[in-house]
DNA sequence: CAGTCCCGCCATATC
DNA sequence: GATATGGCGGGACTG
């Protein structure tokens, strides 16, 4: 069985397995209605992916409310409607234990860092005995220190609980590593960062810049601060909304050695089943996500005469006057009228994300040459 | 070359 | 002892 791996010749796209695009996918396949449980070989399934990966979203995703683990390969689904609790909890937690004295962000390193590395203790709901010894912990905690989904927390808890709105993840890792600076924990801690990322862009709570001095590349955080004072104010779209993520299409799976092709043999088509959505609510903004996610793969492969114009407009425009308070409600509003056809324009995407696999797959490697 | 970050080995936690 | 989780970092990709 399981005959070699020299499938399908080229076409490795990184981009088709980046976690981020799992997470859309991921997103959009759970993001319905009806989902309440999740089961992570289901999962892993459906989206095409090892279940490795599966771990790595759904931490993420559980940081921020979005999930719940139910139990053992099982996760409940929270949607977004829980997400802005959940991030008020975490600046409030934020806060408190660290009160103002955050770690400065600036260009200069300069550490000397509180003594206190950020490190919460928040113990699993399912504690029978509220009697936490406080010395169980070491071995057994030091371990969920590390997890990513507490790195999430705490990368998010930098940008709700200080003013800076733009860091690169050298200085997150810097500032939550507290003090062991060897570079090989910074390595580390930095590759876990771009993962956390990566599926935290993919639904757009943080967006990645360039620093405007220095040519970094940083981030920046989208959602609402969270000094919206009383929880109530602070909603992320209401409930029961729902987000257009990506489409249907599982992760392509194609591992990443390089094979050189050597003929032109079958492509395994991947089941692309484009299903329309009929999710027609024009709401939040998803047109980053569409910008972004129409691009990837083969650098600026453009669209054809009919491209969606509306779309890139409005992302142009939001861009440009990402000033104010990041609300995506608001923008969302506000642009409204470009393409109060929303129903077309998600089902442009979904024809866009289809064709785009079907092309890699089957045109070969050479994305459309369409110069730059 | 620097920035990204996928992949999957294998230590741990749980059943 | 088996299975479920998920650190961790080598090194393949990008631009």
């Amino acid at each position: 069985m399981a005959f070699h791996s020299s499938d399908s010749k080229e076409s490795y796209c990184r981009k088709q397995k980046s976690l981020g695009l799992l997470c859309t996918n991921f997103l959009s396949l759970y993001n319905q209605d009806g989902i309440e449980t999740i089961g992570l070989d289901d999962a892993a399934t459906r989206l095409g992916v090892e279940r490795r990966r599966i771990y790595d979203i759904v931490n993420v995703l559980e940081s921020v409310g979005v999930l719940a683990r139910k139990a053992k390969n099982r996760y409940s689904w929270k949607g977004f409607g829980e997400v802005p609790k959940a991030l008020e909890e975490l600046r409030e937690e934020g806060l408190r234990e660290n009160g103002n004295d955050y770690p400065r962000v600036s260009d200069d390193d300069e550490d000397e860092n509180n003594p206190t590395p950020i490190t919460s203790s928040q113990d699993e709901k399912t504690n029978p005995s509220s009697l936490t010894r406080f010395s169980m912990a070491s071995k057994t905690d030091n371990r969920k220190e590390k997890s990513l989904g507490l790195l999430t927390q705490n990368f998010i808890k930098l940008f709700l609980c200080t003013d800076v709105d733009l860091i690169s993840l050298d200085e997150a890792a810097k500032i939550l590593l507290g003090d062991a600076r060897d570079p090989s924990t910074m390595r580390t801690k930095v590759r876990r960062l771009y993962d956390i990322a990566n599926v935290l862009s993919s639904m757009n709570f943080i967006e990645k810049v360039h620093h405007p001095d220095t040519r970094k590349p940083a981030f920046r955080w989208l959602g609402m601060r969270g000094k919206l004072e009383e929880g109530s104010a602070n909603s992320f779209a209401n409930e029961s909304k729902k987000r257009i993520f990506g489409t249907e299409i599982t992760n392509t799976s194609f591992k990443r050695t390089k094979l050189i092709d050597g003929n032109l043999n079958q492509i395994t088509k991947p089941q692309m089943q484009m299903q329309v959505k009929r999710e027609v609510l024009g709401n939040e903004f998803d047109k980053t996500n569409l910008e972004r996610d129409s691009r990837e793969c083969s650098k600026s492969y453009q669209f054809g005469p009919f491209a969606p114009v509306s779309v890139s407009k409005a992302v142009a425009a939001e861009n440009k006057k990402v000033k104010q308070v990041h609300d995506w409600e608001n923008l969302a509003s506000t642009y409204r009228p470009e393409y109060h056809n929303q129903a077309l324009t998600d089902l442009f995407a979904h024809y866009m994300e289809a064709w785009r696999s079907w092309y890699s797959e089957v045109a070969g490697k050479k994305p459309i040459q369409l110069m730059s």
